[in-house]
DNA sequence: ATGCCCGGAGCGTCCGGA
């Protein structure tokens, strides 16, 4: 069973790509976001064409996140994160699908750095962490799987010293991270190629595509349950040279089936 | 130090992204 993670950039200017994507790589559970999409204006019918369900939260312009599912019902669990009532971005949705609970995540990206959108990461950060905890103490199969806006480790980008400063790398946000792998979640990715340079996302900017210049941004971090179900992991990194794409590429993780 | 490229909103040219 794969289980797939795509920042689409934008559902509707993407969906195109993301059904050219959808029809080739067959995921049984998909988890989107920056859909920049209010809810309405969410691609239904076309993503059930393809052979999908899908539950999603939208925004006007920014953020957004869905998830979708081949077969298997998803029954939803909650569309934000707890903590914050005042907190108006789409950034989190989850449901239970094949007996996992699933967390679609598009974690804030704090630039520029120091500043309120980096105070405001770090505190989506901890509400993340405190809801994984309570997640954890359940003891269910768990996924938190999406754009997490950090490069965990120097071997997640193509040249640590120009990002020191930069939000998605400064020490506070990958103290974050480890402090919520410590809980007890394993970076699947990592987890599979302890030491190879795999990257999710190019930027526009700088012919980074052409160059390589990528980063590692995209996560899927397993419950202590599906560990042993891990088969495999990748990145579907040519999809990040097609026409109108993203800049993220679709990741994906293969599970044994129960 | 800045622009470089994109999508969205909306119609000139911003903002936010990472």
């Amino acid at each position: 069973m794969k289980i797939a993670s795509y920042n689409v950039n934008g559902i509707n200017g993407r969906l195109p790509v993301l059904l050219r994507w959808l029809k080739e790589a067959k995921p049984a559970i998909v988890c989107l976001q920056e859909l920049k999409t209010t809810s309405d204006k969410f691609p239904l019918n076309a993503i059930n064409a393809a052979g999908y369900s899908a539950i999603w939260h939208g925004q006007k312009s920014w953020n957004g996140v869905a998830i979708l599912s081949r077969k298997e019902p998803l029954n939803e669990t909650r569309r934000s994160l707890p903590g914050d009532r005042t907190d108006t971005n789409s950034r989190y949705i989850e449901a239970i699908a094949h007996q996992i609970v699933i967390g679609c995540i598009y974690l804030p990206n704090g630039n520029p750095y120091p500043g309120p959108k980096f105070d405001y990461k770090l505190k989506w950060f901890k509400r993340l962490s405190a809801h994984a905890k309570k997640l954890l103490a359940h003891d269910v199969p768990v996924m938190l799987v999406g754009d997490y806006n950090v490069m965990p480790t120097e071997l997640d980008v193509y040249k640590p010293e120009k990002y020191i400063d930069d939000a998605l790398f400064r020490k506070e946000t990958r103290a974050a991270y480890q402090r919520l792998l410590k809980q007890g979640w394993t970076d699947a990715i990592r987890y599979k190629y302890p030491d190879k340079r795999i990257y999710t996302f190019w930027d526009y900017l700088r012919n980074a595509w052409g160059r390589d210049a990528g980063l590692r941004l995209d996560h899927f971090l397993l419950s202590p349950q599906l560990i042993s179900r891990l088969k495999a992991v990748g990145v579907d990194k040519h999809v990040r040279g097609w026409d109108k794409t993203s800049d993220h590429a679709p990741v994906w993780i293969e599970l044994k089936t129960k």
